[in-house]
DNA sequence: TTTACTTTACGTTAAAATGACGCAAACGAA
DNA sequence: TTCGTTTGCGTCATTTTAACGTAAAGTAAA
């Protein structure tokens, strides 16, 4: 029988879909490859797992070295298996996605600033590898997660309004939502808190500041909204 | 630089949460191991992925020489990563559950009699490496699945009773439903048809026989069940 | 045959959730 | 002050849900 380590294993990666939202619009980072295979092609953030680290370390060593950010949100999404996806041999890869708010980011700058770029969910070019399709896995995801999850935690300011969560939700829903109707299932989910301050220096009514409710119980939350 | 296949990469390895119901029981195929490490062990059912496998080919193929089961429902779970998961050195598993109908196969014969068999979910023996984590990962997940995706399709007969189904809903979820209020949401969502027989030699009224219903729409269906 | 008992099939009803709106207060700008 | 817009709170008809009633269909015992 073969001893354990000769076995011939594949390359094992990591592929990253980084969502920031920022300006009513939901974005994702992209790289643009300086090497071969798919060279000068987008793709997503990716790199090789090493023998002392968790994906999660591949992670955030991904989005420190290549795109500057720490301390995200991460969750895996799915690992992609398919023979034939790096032309280069055999390698799997571990699909993750991230939550970022681009304000506290100074990404894009310098000698990358050519090389790492945000692209509108709805405006995607096309990509290298088969990370179209991890693309679209992670988008359908966060569309799933957030009518059970508060994910808008990650994407947005600490504090925000009312208006702003709800332009987040049709965002990524890519629906309208009635204002009011919204406005009382978060309330009554006790989604967010009011901080009783206001959004000052606006041109009409001064909304009111929420935050995120972190004492939320998991799972005590639920969106009901027809995707039609 | 170093080339491509100069990485030392871990090695990547499957392992399987075979579900299946039977008489009002919701159970898991175990094995035991004859091998260090954890000889004598229970653990799920896995193995190693060879260079031209794909996951799934991976899971057939365990399938088919441990326990002598071929074309089942698949989904892939989760992969686990965790450094010290395997004392043998750096393997990441991939975890994926199957649904089975046990009565379609005759495992559990012969030689294997001893090695090979089925634990009541909720009696559950300790397991070796990290499957107990991943056991619980996929009970989980079927517990949600089975909230807005005909699960019953994989783990029921062909033909099966509205008590059947219904039986099965709260096996697995582990909660009370009220029978009338189940038939009602079950047959308005479609979810099922009504072949015109019944099921007879019973004791009582004969129940009529009904069949999932294999052109449901997608996400078509939801059955609210407060999971308290 | 009749009675008793159980399961199945089909309703009923009050309460809760939802969707579609109305409207006045709060603001800056004209 | 007036105007236009956003924000916050409310109403109401409709739909959905949870809880429960009841008769028909069957077997077995009286």
């Amino acid at each position: 029988m073969k001893q354990f380590h000769e076995y011939q294993n594949p390359s094992l990666a990591v592929d990253l879909v980084v969502f920031g939202y920022h300006d009513n619009t939901l974005s994702v980072l992209l790289l643009n490859r300086r090497e071969e295979p798919f060279k000068d092609c987008w793709t997503l953030p990716g790199g090789f797992l090493q023998m002392n680290e968790t994906f999660r370390d591949t992670c955030s060593r991904i989005l420190k070295t290549k795109v500057g950010m720490d301390n995200v949100f991460l969750e895996q999404l799915y690992s992609f298996d398919d023979l034939q996806r790096d032309p280069r041999g055999r390698v799997i890869a571990v699909g993750y996605y991230a939550l970022i708010n681009p304000a506290r980011f100074s990404i894009i700058a310098g000698s990358m600033a050519n090389d790492v770029k945000w692209f509108n969910v709805r405006k995607m070019p096309a990509l290298g590898f088969d990370h179209r399709e991890i693309f679209q896995l992670a988008l359908q995801r966060l569309k799933s997660k957030i009518l059970y999850y508060p994910v808008g935690f990650e994407l947005l300011d600490e504090l925000f309004t009312i208006t702003e969560l709800h332009e987040l939700y049709e965002c990524i829903l890519q629906t309208t939502i009635d204002r009011r109707n919204f406005r009382r299932k978060i309330l009554d989910a006790e989604y967010i808190i009011n901080t009783g301050t206001k959004r000052e220096g606006l041109q009409n009514r001064h909304p009111e500041l929420y935050r995120f409710n972190r004492k939320l119980k998991k799972n005590n939350f639920q969106i009901n909204i027809n995707i039609s």
